[in-house]
DNA sequence: ATGAGTTTGCAACAAAGTTGCATAAATCAG
DNA sequence: CTGATTTATGCAACTTTGTTGCAAACTCAT
C-alpha cells in the first residue's frame, strides 16, 4: 500500500531538502492551510512542533524556493507553499491580500504582481505587493 | 525676525497636532531625510529623544496622515512625511523602494501603486507595494 | 550495529514595538 | 502673572517575534 505522504515526500525531494517526519508535517500543515501561516500559527497548530525547528524549517524551504514569504504588516512574517517548479523569480510574484478584522493573509495566485519601471540603475530582486482590507467573510458578517 | 520654524508650526497646526518643540524637532528631522527613517533611525539622529516619544509622536502624525508608514521587510517600519493635504486614500498611495544593501527605504513619490481588481465581497483600505533591489548608490559601487 | 553527519528541542538572547507611571511642559482661567 | 488643569515626555519594564548555541536524538550508509 502507498503511503500517503509520499506526496509531500515527494515535493521535498524535488527541491532537494531530505524528507523527515517533521518537514513532511510542517510541509502537510503549510498545504492544508487556506490562508497563510505564520511561526506561531503553525506553532499552535503542531503542538509538537518547537518554535526553532519550524523557523530553520521554513527557512531551509525558503532558501529552496518551496514557500514564499510575505510581510504583511501585521508584526509577523507569513509564510505559504509555492506553486510547482516556482523560483521566485519577480515574473512569478503573485499579489496578497491582508484582512484588517481576522488578521489572516491570503495569496491571490491568479494575480500577478504588477511590474513597474525603476529609475535608472535600480536593480529588481523581488516585490511585496500587499493589498490591505477586508476579506469576503468579515465583511460580510456586517 | 521671522522663526525658521514656523515652517513647520504651520504644517502641524494645519494637521491639528499641537506644536510643541520636539514634535517640530521630529517633523523636520524626517523632513530633511532623503530616505525613510525608521524609529531607531530617529532615535539616533536627535540624541535628545526617547524611543518611546518617538513612538508616540510618529503614531499622532499617522493618526493625523501628516506620515505614512511601510513595511519594507528590513524588520522595522519605516516612516516618511506625505505630500501636503495628503489624505491617505489608496489613489494617493506611492510605490517605494528597498535598497538589500544599503537598507535604505525611498519613496517612489511620482509612482503610483498599482491597483488590482480584488474577488466580490472584498474590501480595499491600503496597499503596501515595495519593490526591493539594489539602489542606483549601491549599484554603482558594484 | 556503528559512527559521521544532520536535525531537533531547549534555553537563552536580540530587536522592535508598546505601555504604565511619575515628572516636566504647555495651556487656560482668573 | 499665578496657580490649576491638561497634555507631553522620559524612564523603565514588558511583549512579541525572530534568531542562535549547544547537547541530545535521529538518519543513513557502510
Amino acid at each position: 500500500m502507498e503511503n500517503r505522504n509520499d506526496k509531500y515526500e515527494e515535493i521535498l525531494r524535488k527541491r532537494e531538502i531530505r524528507p523527515t517526519a517533521m518537514r513532511i508535517l510542517i510541509l502537510k500543515t503549510m498545504m492544508d492551510s487556506a490562508e497563510m501561516v505564520s511561526i506561531l500559527d503553525l506553532e499552535n497548530k503542531l503542538e509538537t512542533a518547537e518554535k526553532s525547528t519550524i523557523f530553520r524549517t521554513i527557512s531551509l524551504f525558503m532558501m529552496h524556493n518551496l514557500v514564499h514569504c510575505i510581510d504583511d504588516g501585521s508584526g509577523s512574517l507569513k509564510y505559504a507553499v509555492c506553486n510547482t517548479d516556482c523560483s521566485c523569480s519577480v515574473k512569478e510574484l503573485h499579489a496578497h491580500f491582508h484582512c484588517e478584522k481576522c488578521d489572516k493573509t491570503f495569496c491571490l495566485k491568479s494575480t500577478p504582481v504588477p511590474v513597474i519601471a525603476l529609475p535608472d540603475k535600480f536593480v529588481l530582486n523581488n516585490i511585496n505587493y500587499v493589498l490591505k482590507g477586508v476579506c469576503d467573510k468579515c465583511s460580510n458578517k456586517q
